[in-house]
DNA sequence: TTGTATGCGTTATCAG
DNA sequence: CTGATAACGCATACAA
């Protein structure tokens, strides 16, 4: 008898194992004696019911997956954050999941938490569309960060175009006129709104000389785009601030000062940022929140309610630190 | 009829569903004409198995589970990277969980797993010793990281002493004679191991102007242990990148230079610690071979393999960078 | 080579 | 209030 299940709980406490289903989940009266009977044996067993055979059963598991692109990037453990909080408290199992910006891998792990019967998803795409998520019919699903417009479900992005658009607003303000836009994977959501942002600063003002080149959100990227310029603007405007660390140290390396050459900014404010030589310009995405809100959405969504607006959009903030200034 | 299982494809291609079983699983011969007939009928009613049922069934679910402590320390990451890898290849799920810390959390973490029938674990310490480790009879351990020494299972660590060790031998060989060791968790047994590599040295070199902190292995942790020092020692031996960083970003507040007022030193070189200002010296742990490692344990312990060692210990690499110098 | 029937651990339905 | 028992989706022992 390795295994203790219902029955050996039910057999120690000498009732049938409809009674201990009853205690376990509270779904019907029992009388005080057989009850304390019941969690005094589940005690002594250590007993803990086998939730494969609970899902099975009742066709809701009670656990939620989350796909995040890139779980080297410090951006995304914040956001994991926020939701691991939220879930816990709903009583929800979380199953954290890498796609390593592999849209096969992404694919992969869609099919493995569909056959493992999560109730929803919270889901940060890893680049180009990804299909796949048409299939999932009887999962609830929450766009993070990236939206998949196309696809229906529920969202909770930064206002990433805004964010951008404030950021320039300052550049432009502390007279900068010439512009680098370093940006990540060009299908990408965020990496489309940040760049809309961009454009419309430069519309809005009349900026012609101006510059955009699209690669990926990470360091060695930064640094490879940078090389591509063929001469500094005033400004190396950033799609994250991987990309920015990677260009100031280039920058760096090629003999340049940061900000007095040129100013960098970057997109996030991840932890490191602030620590950063110089301290990193950056506009700053409520990651935490980000993130407790989608697993409330989720969550919400689950038990029936919010009909109402199928998304949220949190407002970003500008932080304004050293790697920038006004020339 | 919303979600497809094993009879409606058994019915779409006029077998029964043993027959269906069997060319899902390999599991017997089956003739040339029905297995067609099940495969396009899997293909296009797009069926997916029902891993809940399978495990409940089989007793197995070819999925692992795996605990951080703290998914916002870089280290940790590439860890997740190494197992994530070697475990797609054989064909195992991963649940990634992070006990942020929490003996509660990691405990609550530790339950739900071994609800969902996870068929092994790799599991890092959140810090104290966790007893319901031992409740854990009918699943496989491997301790990544941090080995819990009471408990039985597989160990995969890398030689954190003597890479302490070699660091201080460097140290003092470049003319470094009074030390600080601030260290992480001192229940840790990542801490436990470098304050013995630590100690050692000091010992076998008659050192006896040194001191040593316990805190934890953060950031914040590292600035706040710094600040309670005395007098500035010639190193500051760091029990981790992380702590290296919040020291050097205090030291720098207070006026101080590194490394021309104090070396400073960390332990794990983090993919930030070559761009750190300076960049850090430190003791490279092998990140994605211990993952891996600890994955090709676990499986092959799962394999009835792997009887002869139980456990393997990778070397470390003095990384010597700019946060130190010669007195 | 194929099909039928049983059971994995739970919950829910139905009598009592 | 309590206890049998069917059913969840699948793999397999047993029959054919």
């Amino acid at each position: 008898m390795r295994k203790i299940g219902i029955k050996d709980v039910a057999k120690r406490a000498k009732v049938s194992i409809a009674t201990v289903s009853r205690v376990l989940n509270n779904s019907a009266p029992v009388s005080p004696e057989l009850k304390r009977r019941v969690i005094e044996a589940i005690e002594e067993l250590g007993y803990n019911p086998n939730t494969l055979a609970q899902g099975l059963r009742k066709g809701i598991t009670k656990t939620v997956g989350f796909i995040i692109p890139d779980i080297t990037n410090p951006f995304f453990p914040e956001l994991v954050k926020g939701v691991e909080d939220y879930l816990r408290r709903k009583g929800y199992a979380l199953i954290l999941c890498n796609s390593d910006q592999e849209v096969e891998e992404e694919t992969r792990l869609l099919k493995v938490l569909t056959a493992k019967k999560i109730d929803g998803l919270i889901f940060i795409g890893s680049g180009s569309y990804n299909k796949e998520i048409e299939n999932l019919k009887e999962v609830k699903i929450v766009f993070l960060d990236r939206v998949y417009e196309k696809a229906k479900g529920y969202y909770v992005v930064a206002d990433n175009e805004r964010g951008m658009k404030e950021l320039l607003e300052y550049l432009i303000d502390t007279g900068h006129r010439s512009f680098a836009l370093l940006n990540g994977n060009e299908e990408t959501f965020s990496a489309k709104e940040r760049y809309k942002g961009f454009k419309d600063a430069m519309d809005k003002h009349g900026i012609k000389d101006y510059t955009v080149i699209f690669g990926s959100f990470t360091y060695e990227s930064g640094s490879k785009m940078v090389r591509k310029l063929r001469k500094l603007p005033d400004a190396i405007v950033c799609g994250n601030d991987l990309i920015a660390f990677g260009v100031i140290d280039t920058l760096h390396s090629m003999g340049f000062s940061v900000p007095n050459d040129v100013s960098v900014t970057g997109f996030d404010d991840i932890p490191f940022s602030q620590h950063f030589k110089p301290p990193l310009t950056t506009v700053r995405q409520p990651a935490y929140e980000l993130g407790r809100h989608a697993a409330r959405t989720l969550i919400e969504a689950l038990n029936g309610k919010r009909k109402r607006k199928k998304g949220v959009i949190l407002p970003t903030e500008l932080i304004i630190r050293e790697s920038t200034k006004r020339r």
